[in-house]
DNA sequence: CTATAATTTCAGAAATTACTGAAAATTCAG
DNA sequence: CTGAATTTTCAGTAATTTCTGAAATTATAG
């Protein structure tokens, strides 16, 4: 292995992490490699540069597809295939959780959905099974709304995961507007925010709120 | 091993997912098995329901508290210990998640930090730095938000994630109004919400807005 | 079509991880 | 303290996963 500094750091640690990741460090170092690259390499370059058979390349790359994590490419007049991460990290992040969910968390989901379908008899069953819903419900409510985010654009999820726990406050907000306007008033009090007065027009009061919590990220933040 | 059919499944189910999960099959089924029982479980029941060895298990429940999963319990005369799973299955999301977080993110974030500090001298190193770069701020700004939700109670995270992608026209919303009392008029137009007409107070148009989004869960879900 | 370049497959070797029983260590009732 | 009950450690073995080189397959230039 010929690389430059950081670059094979980088490399050497996601080789490392991959066994915590559940991939190998086969996998884990050709990633890395394509994530670093400024250009799409072919499945020799990858061998030489992290000293693989060639036939543990291809099937790392392979496993590479399967988890749509790498982008192919062709040159002219080459005759092999050139291998590239794709350039938006979030993008690949997307992906990932993608992917994972398919392999680790859908196949529970419909083990789950099946093991209450059934009518359970034996007593450590039924308790078994009300256990199961509780985990269904949650995983099935965290999914659901895996879905909803993954299709936001990048910009919206950045601005939604910079305000933090912000989104708290705002959802206080609506909850108050909404109550207000549909006679839902008996809503549990809200701490640390100013009631809105009784009749008059909410509205310099909800802009105020807002006010306060324009985009600036959380102070844990850089 | 000899379990209610239901229960049978789920532990066998875990089982078999633990390689997925990046924990072994004993150490999956153990806390299938933990999480389903209706009552807190020694060492040896445990063994027994599942036909492993008494070292096995010591060293599957060793790892389960390494990861804060398991509580400790102790009946009036009797020696031994006496294991299970937390109750409030969103507790337990929690812990997975911030330990996951400890082994399998931040390791990787302050690898970063530090491959950052460096000054890159070759050239494929200049650009592996921005990529890294690239990497470093997708998961400082993912663990932040991850923190800031953490501190959030259940009930309210749930009804965040009940929203779905409609907190987007939430953001949408707020962006507006605070856009406007603090004269950054030109922002992106968003389609599908109305104006707020110049001049007179947002009051009106922004509850109306908030109206069609009340509680209801996102389509795709139950 | 043929020859060669490129990739994939696969059986077995190497490395890693999981599991067991025996022994050591710890805990605690008496 | 003593000694039995309980838990943990650990060396050796079993099982699984990863990796390699050789052979087979696929693709394409000429």
């Amino acid at each position: 292995m010929n690389l430059a500094p950081l670059t094979q750091r980088f490399v050497l640690h996601f080789g490392e992490m991959g066994s915590r990741w559940g991939i190998n460090r086969t996998v884990g170092q050709i990633y890395a490699l394509l994530y670093v690259a400024p250009k799409a390499l072919n499945a020799d370059e990858i061998g030489e540069a992290l000293a693989f058979s060639r036939s543990n390349v291809s099937m790392g790359l392979k496993e590479l597809q399967s988890w749509n994590l790498v982008r192919l490419q062709h040159l002219p007049n080459d005759r092999r295939e050139y291998f590239q991460a794709p350039e938006d990290v979030w993008a690949i992040f997307r992906t990932l959780a993608e992917e994972r969910r398919k392999r680790e968390i859908d196949p529970t989901l419909s083990m789950l959905r099946d093991a209450l379908m059934e009518q359970a008899v034996v007593g450590d069953d039924i308790h078994a099974q009300a256990r199961m819903k509780q985990m269904h419900d949650l995983i099935e409510l965290m999914t659901g709304w895996l879905t909803d985010v993954q299709k936001m654009d990048s910009s919206t999820l950045m601005s939604l995961m910079k305000m933090g726990a912000k989104v708290q406050k705002l959802l206080e907000v609506k909850d108050k507007i909404s109550g207000k306007f549909t006679g839902q008033n008996a809503r549990k009090k809200i701490a640390g925010l100013p009631d809105i007065s009784p009749g008059g027009p909410p509205s310099i009061t909800v802009a105020d709120t807002l006010q306060n919590q324009s985009i600036k990220p959380s102070d844990h933040r850089s």
